[in-house]
RNA sequence: GGGGACGUAGUUCAGCUGGUUAGAACGCAUGCCUGUCACGCAUGAGGUCGCGGGUUCGAGUCCCGUCGUCCCCGCCA
């Protein structure tokens, strides 16, 4: 097939663009054949480019050179065409496409480059399994529904720099070589040639170069910027992804809740979400208690108590005190098989006593009627408030099973069993955007098997000042001046105040059963830094294809990003990881087991 | 690491209790067609049933293993 230069022709407007008042001109557009049709000695032609679509018309009485070319063309050939913008007859308009009142009638048609025929067909709305999407990524991309997302992020990312740089944060840049850290997640490794046997690490967070810049006096600072964690993958994880990272000195946690708060109202703006500011703050504690979740969606208006049986009911039944109460508004016609999934559910998630109360008109139904009695089950009703129609669902443990891991689990149970509530009695209303912070983590959890404190959040945050006489003899209730951002039970951001003392680090690192030796050896340039005139400071890293995801209403982060891997790590596109030459091997000084 | 779902034409799927030559739709190719826009009509090509082993006279179908994709648990400060 002979194909056609470009020469020095320019595109004189988009697809999309052309609308009734463009009718006369003469305009030259290119792009991809989305479709043809082929009436004989007339051949409309779809043209498509990242605006939208436009018809060509090839007429053999207008111009035999240009219909000779549609005859060549297939879906995806990319072609230019010259030719008069024309209305078209009333019955003939596309209402379906913004420039479907006008046609181009083709008096040039230049073959540009053909195609193989695609895999998929490149449209919004496909079946194509996601491993086919991804291999031909590409194609996956020039996709309508796939460029208006890419664009979507495009200009969230300019909203994030018009804001951040508005309110005095600079973007810098951090090293993606830099060197593995303890705690956390795994590191991906660069051996390196100069120095065999050594490795860099690429950064699962610019975390301390953020802090050392704080140190600097950079005063604000904030990045866009890929972090790296080798752990294993879901929708909403991946082996690389974006975080918008930020770090102030002198902070107050308001101050900077504000500037993050403005920052989601303009980027939801651009979906047209309007965003309620002030967002909510819960504690850690409460948010655990009634809803069972350190990420709760509050988007619907169930909520766990915690009440106390009448006196005596509680050895009958040899379970904990308080019991967890929740309150269904309207549900008293539950059937018999949609309670025993749900105490199908509390099981799974070791909830080890499950039951509930029918609260219907002036007559009150359970199956601990007959243990404890219809006077300390209607006790129970009222403790939380339950009224004619209601069902309660109740969890609790069995006494002799009591123990700190139980009653989280308890907690995580309930918060499944709320989750399952809302999605069953369909509470979510679509079009809900509930922002929240939780804020007064614990500063340290306690690892089972490596028989130590570990730091909920990182080893950097600092303790509540008014918890630090505790940090030696009582850890476990330590607050950490910590807070995730969360959105529709999403995390979408979490950050702390520094530790900004090397008095209290060295405190905080002998709680995390780090020897002086270890943190010596891991960082300590950082302890070195922290000495040098270290300011207060804080900050907070957002996840940025998590808040894209939410924005465009897609429930997996490979959708918002452009070419992501799979939940083993492979790029099916490029078929990364690869193995390679032995002779780069060897200049590493790098063998490979079996 | 564990659990679940899926894997058949380019794509999306059907394929019963194991039984002749593995089907459909869309796509693709060729021809006809001047107002289509999911064009239409006619004809046709296209299959390592993910891969390997086993059972059987006979396997897309049953069994074992393995690979891949997705979801969940663990993990991810």
């Amino acid at each position: 097939m002979k194909l056609d230069l470009l020469g020095d022709r320019q595109r004189t407007h988009f697809c999309g663009d052309l609308r009734q008042s463009h009718a006369g001109q003469t305009v030259f557009l290119a792009g991809w054949v989305a479709r043809r049709r082929d009436l004989g000695n007339l051949i409309f032609l779809d043209l498509r480019d990242h605006t939208g679509i436009t018809q060509v018309v090839c007429n053999r009485e207008v111009s035999p050179e240009a219909h000779d070319k549609a005859e060549e063309v297939r879906a995806e050939y990319v072609v230019g065409v010259e030719g008069e913008v024309v209305l078209r007859a009333p019955d003939t308009v596309n209402a379906q496409i913004p420039a479907g009142e006008v046609e181009v009638k083709a008096k040039t048609l230049l073959l540009l480059n053909e195609a193989k025929t695609p895999p998929f067909p490149i449209e919004d709305e496909i079946k194509t399994v996601e491993e086919t999407r991804l291999r031909y990524r590409y194609l996956d991309l020039r996709r309508g529904k796939m460029q208006k997302i890419i664009r979507l992020r495009h200009r969230a990312s300019l909203a994030v720099r018009e804001h951040m740089s508005a309110n005095g944060f600079i973007e810098v840049e951090t090293p993606f070589m830099t060197r593995s850290t303890p705690e956390g997640a795994r590191d991906f490794l660069v051996p390196s040639r100069i120095h065999h046997g050594h490795f860099y690490a690429l950064p699962q967070s610019p975390q301390l170069f953020k802090q050392l810049l704080m140190i600097a006096g950079c005063d604000r600072y904030f990045q866009i910027v890929r972090c790296f964690r080798d752990e294993d993958f879901r929708a909403d994880r991946q082996a690389e992804f974006t975080q918008i990272d930020i770090e102030m000195a002198f902070p107050q946690r308001d101050v900077l809740f504000d500037v993050i708060e403005q920052l989601m109202e303009k980027l939801f703006a651009l979906v047209d979400v309007k965003v309620d500011r002030p967002f909510p703050r819960l504690a850690y504690d409460t948010a655990m208690e009634k809803y069972g979740s350190d990420k709760p969606h509050l988007g619907f208006d169930l909520a766990w108590k915690r009440v106390n049986l009448p006196d005596g009911a509680g050895e009958k039944l040899h379970i904990m005190q308080p019991l967890k109460a929740l309150r269904v508004p309207g549900w008293e016609s539950a059937s018999r098989s949609q309670l025993d999934k749900l105490q199908d559910l509390a099981r799974a998630n070791l909830a080890d006593w499950f039951s509930y109360i029918k609260v219907s008109g002036n007559e009150i139904h359970s199956p601990l009627d007959k243990i404890i009695g219809g006077e300390a089950v209607r006790a129970l009703a009222n403790s939380v408030e339950a009224a004619a129609g209601d069902l309660v669902l109740l969890v609790s443990l069995k006494s002799s099973s009591v123990t700190r891991q139980a009653l989280q689990r308890l907690d995580a149970a309930s918060g499944e069993l709320r989750l399952e509530l809302a999605r069953r009695r369909e509470l979510i209303k679509p079009g809900t955007w509930s922002f929240l912070w939780v804020v007064d983590f614990p500063m340290f959890e306690y690892d089972e098997k490596e028989k130590r404190f570990g730091a909920m959040h990182h080893p950097f945050t600092s303790p509540r000042e008014e918890d630090l006489d505790k940090l030696e003899s009582d850890p476990a209730s330590l607050k950490a001046r910590a807070y995730d951002l969360v959105l529709n039970g999403s995390e979408i951001g979490g950050g702390s105040i520094r530790i900004h003392r090397q008095d209290i680090q060295k405190r905080v690192f002998d709680a995390l059963s780090l020897t002086p030796e270890k943190a010596r050896e891991r960082f300590g340039f950082f302890l070195d830094a922290l000495e040098s005139g270290t300011p207060p400071h804080g900050g907070i890293a957002l996840g940025f294809d998590r808040i894209i995801a939410l924005m465009a209403g897609e429930s997996s982060i490979r959708e918002v990003i452009a070419f992501p891997k799979t939940a083993s790590a492979v790029d099916l596109m490029c078929d990364a990881p690869a193995t390679v030459d032995p002779e780069q091997l060897e200049e590493l000084g790098l063998s490979i087991k079996n």
